[in-house]
DNA sequence: ACCTGAACACCGTTCAAGT
DNA sequence: ACCTGAACACCGTTCAAGT
């Protein structure tokens, strides 16, 4: 794979990291056949040659973004650990890479998220869940994590405009505190929080949560 | 809220349910201000007299769909009890409409968060988590739901072209089913149930497990 | 105040024609 | 085999003009 054929002639791979670089810097919206065909200096309709559609080179495009999560090994870690590393990898892929949020739930990624489930599975399994339950137990962390992928893409979304995280975060969290303390006892109590968390310490702490409850369920 | 100022003559409210009815039956493709306009017997451009864009109308409409959920009155169940019906609220809204898993996580639709945040919040609030720890748990529970709305959106989209459900499911499952053993030892054991699982059942697992980590985290 | 509908600036995708 | 670029059938949105 990355067989670059040389600078010119198009190619999958160019085709595809091309997209990755647009989509990163200007989100969904950004990447458009026409952009993209200028930026790869050639005709609109050439891409085509190389790439079914747009659902297509979406999917390719998570699909190398995501290749070191898909392809790790868990080595001889705990499997709770594994499950971390596997999540935290997620997670860092995700967070370079927001507007992967929208796409691993599709059909089109079907491939990449089947081996992210097969190896969180895997660790459920080890982790001594009795057979019946490791499904539930496996999406519950698959969705759990889909979840915050989509709301990463979601700000990512809203970012594209101007102000960076931090940003939005204080503008949320002054919203929140100025809530009526009395329709919204909790959001005014946790404006805090909300204001200066790490994502992935949530994140983290999601997982564990999770984990937890997997372990009391054995 | 719902005044119809009669058969004829525009409306928020009008334009609002056409939107929703549209989404319904089509995804998120078959909204367009095209249609919409031919729906409601009006110029395109009438309805932006009455909505400011797209975004906005999406947000009206999950707003909309969301109403009873976000109303809602806990009584005098346990905690446990009410976080599990407000998750089945939103299962349920979700299901019926599954285009409201693509706009939960904007911007547009924060205020229907925010209310639904709030409510998970109390009750895990009441749940005797200590302070600190309440925010994350509660983002723990709202990302699952996200997560598990995302793909129900998603697999909404796969089904437009045609097959129901339980031929995806099938599909999917037929899938696992022929793997490698050695490469997708899980997929491969978990391909019945994923072939004939109830989805309500599977999301409503997701939430007891998350609700008993944080009962041993208490 | 509210609605009309043409017009603008885009899209993804196709396809005859070139090399 | 691969690329060009005009053309097609759409979009969301705006806005002068009507009532």
């Amino acid at each position: 794979m990355a067989t670059r054929t040389g600078q010119d002639g198009l190619s999958r791979d160019r085709i595809v990291e091309a997209a990755i670089a647009m989509l990163d810097d200007g989100g969904e919206n950004a990447l458009t056949f026409r952009a993209l065909s200028t930026r790869l200096k050639t005709g609109a309709g050439a891409i085509y040659w190389h790439v079914a559609n747009k659902e297509e080179l979406l999917a390719a495009a998570t699909q190398a973004v995501l290749a070191d999560v898909l392809r790790g090994d868990e080595g001889d870690t705990t499997p709770r650990d594994a499950v971390r590393a596997i999540a935290l990898g997620m997670f860092d892929a995700i967070d370079h890479h927001p507007w992967i949020g929208g796409q691993l739930g599709g059909l089109a990624s079907r491939s990449a998220s089947m081996r992210i489930i097969e190896r969180i599975g895997q660790q459920v399994q080890a982790l001594g869940m009795p057979q019946e339950h490791q499904f539930f137990a496996t999406s519950t962390l698959f969705s759990f994590i889909l979840g915050v992928a989509g709301q990463n893409a979601a700000n990512a979304r809203a970012r594209v405009g101007g102000r960076g995280r931090a940003e939005l975060l204080g503008a949320e969290a002054a919203i929140w505190a100025s809530l009526d303390p009395a329709e919204f006892p909790f959001l005014r109590s946790a404006a805090g929080q909300m204001g200066d968390h790490d994502d992935r310490e949530q994140f983290l702490v999601g997982i564990d949560l999770i984990l937890s409850g997997i372990g009391s369920a054995r």
